[in-house]
RNA sequence: GGCGAGUUGGCGGAGUGGUUACGCAGCGGAUUGCAAAUCCGUGUACAGGAGUUCGAUUCUCCUACUCGCCUCCA
């Protein structure tokens, strides 16, 4: 079987991964708080999970991998939006409003994700669907003693977990020492923090857990206990894999890990602990708060296809910072365009097994896509198609988009003798998606134009044709018979300005 | 201030204790009226210093710089 080698944050070290269950393996991954449009940096781990979750399945069968991918709908973004939205003059209730924000963004987000090839987990639960089961590990904290009831709020005691702080590699007093926090008054301890806490009648709130024989009162969780009570209740007190982004690992998967080993010290809660690395845009991170970022259907609607997108992200390990540049995009373009054509009809075969070396070390996926580009070089199409299927790139689906479909259009270009031989060259318009037939008989003429210069030895006239045509984005290319006479075929690189096609004329 | 990660050729980006991936760009050649496209060829890079070693870009330590977390964050 197929030995899977994975970074586990936890030990700082790339291990065997074994799965507890090779009939279920179990994964969970941090999912959006949702209020707005995801962002770059938000689609890296949907990435990068999905080729984890893809890989699992195709090693431990796709029947036996469990992924569940989580919801935020409780936060107070979330409420801060929804009050916008009605002081804005929106009537419904709060709630009302919340919900539907969060509905609307959920489906946002699936569309979006789904247009970078991201199969959808198989569980995607909301948090608050799940309140009851973190209400009830809240009251198990409580009767364990590991948390406890101040103005309204339940709060963790860190210092009742001796191994808080071990995932980031940090100590307690450490952190406080160093910590440039505000400090509630009712906390025992600076890093205590927040399980449950109250809601005013303006936010939404639920019963709170029993605190000394009744309910603390209408509240809402904390962050950090969703993702424990969820991954609990869906895969169980102990799982293979917990996934999220670096920025992730503390506190939101430190205090996870508190909760859940408090709640079922026996269990060990997640195995394995994926971290994958920020996006960049010059150099820093990529996030909400600086504004320096752009959302996924942002580049959709500038028209860069999802799989270009999927690809980008590829093409750096997860655990490498990543920066999204036009560059890459294109040249991943290119490649993706190159790939699709080659392999048109084309059935897949097998996994190539150095394909698969390259993913199942630690999923680089860098040099997983080096391994397709050597498939591609060396023209063994039917691997790599089945290669690039593992890695969410359906090759042949690709080739049926119209930006990777190449348009030929192709036309005589009448009769010429040459030395006695009666010979009929042809002019070609190609380029890539659908081109209307104004346009390529326009260029066609283009051509036939430029032909005629130069068997007329006009190339003068002929050259700067060809380069006025570059510059509306048409390359001219000319075709040499056996002969002497030359076909010509202009390949149109980009979208046409009507503009500047009729200057040519 | 504390903790963590990183620094690879013009750019991007893997990887390795000894034979220096790969892509893009560039350069040279074939070809071409000239180009384009294609094909062939081409790059002695691993932040700086010290150490370990027969040998280090790869291991250890130090320095510098960059980034992340310590506040919501993927």
């Amino acid at each position: 079987m197929t030995q899977i080698t994975l970074h586990n944050s936890r030990t700082r070290r790339k291990e065997p991964f074994t799965p507890i269950d090779p009939e279920n393996v179990r994964m969970y991954v941090c999912g959006p708080t949702v209020y707005d449009r995801a962002h770059l940096g938000n689609a890296r781990p949907v990435v990068v999970f999905d080729v984890l979750y893809r890989l699992l399945r195709h090693v431990y069968g796709d029947g036996n991998v469990t992924y569940v991918r989580n919801f935020t709908d409780v936060d107070d973004k979330i409420n801060a939006r929804a009050r916008v939205m009605q002081e804005a003059g929106d009537a419904r209730s709060l709630n009302d409003i919340i919900r539907a924000l969060t509905d609307e963004t959920i489906g946002w987000y699936h569309a979006d994700m789904d247009a970078l090839g991201a199969l959808r987990p198989d569980h995607a639960p909301r948090a608050t669907e799940f309140i009851v089961q973190m209400v009830a590990m809240i009251e198990g904290l409580i009767a364990k003693g590991h948390a406890y009831a101040a103005e309204g709020h339940v709060l963790f005691d860190v210092r009742s977990y001796p191994d808080y702080g071990k995932l980031s590699g940090r100590s307690v007093d450490d952190m406080i020492a160093g910590a440039r926090v505000e400090v509630a008054p009712y906390k025992r301890d600076p890093m205590d923090f927040v399980l449950w806490k109250p809601s005013s009648a303006e936010e939404p709130g639920w019963d709170g857990p029993v605190w000394e024989g009744k309910s603390i009162g209408q509240g809402r969780p904390g962050w950090h206990i969703e993702c424990s009570a969820m991954a609990h209740d869906i895969l169980g007190p102990a799982f293979d894999i917990h996934g999220g982004g670096i920025d992730l690992q503390f506190p939101h998967h430190e205090n996870e890990i508190a909760q859940s080993c408090c709640a079922h010290p026996d269990a060990g809660f997640a195995n394995f602990w994926l971290h994958n690395e920020m996006v960049q845009v010059e150099g820093k991170k990529m996030s909400k708060s600086l504004g320096n970022f752009f959302t996924v259907r942002d580049l959709l609607d500038q028209g860069w296809p999802g799989e270009v997108i999927r690809f980008v992200m590829l093409s750096t390990h997860y655990r490498k910072p990543m920066d999204w540049t036009e560059e890459k995009a294109r040249e991943a373009m290119e490649t993706l365009r190159t790939w699709a054509y080659s392999v048109l009809g084309v059935m897949p075969s097998q996994v190539d097994p150095e394909f698969m070396e390259a993913l199942q070390a630690d999923m680089n996926t860098s040099d997983a896509l080096t391994v397709l580009g050597e498939l591609h070089k060396s023209n063994d199409r039917a691997r790599l198609v089945a290669s690039a299927k593992l890695v969410g790139f359906d090759l042949l689906a690709i080739g049926e988009k119209s930006w990777a479909r190449l348009f030929e259009f192709k036309t005589n270009d009448g009769r010429f003798l040459s030395e006695g031989i009666d010979y009929q060259p042809t002019i070609g318009v190609i380029g890539w998606g659908e081109i209307p037939s104004e346009v390529h008989d326009v260029i066609a003429d283009l051509v036939h134009l430029w032909l005629r210069h130069r068997r007329n030895k006009d190339f003068e006239k002929a050259d700067s044709l060809r380069d006025s045509a570059a510059l509306a984005g048409i390359e001219l290319r000319a075709t040499r018979s056996k002969n002497g006479i030359n076909g010509g075929t202009a390949f149109i690189k980009n979208v046409i300005d009507p503009a500047k096609l009729e200057a040519l004329k």
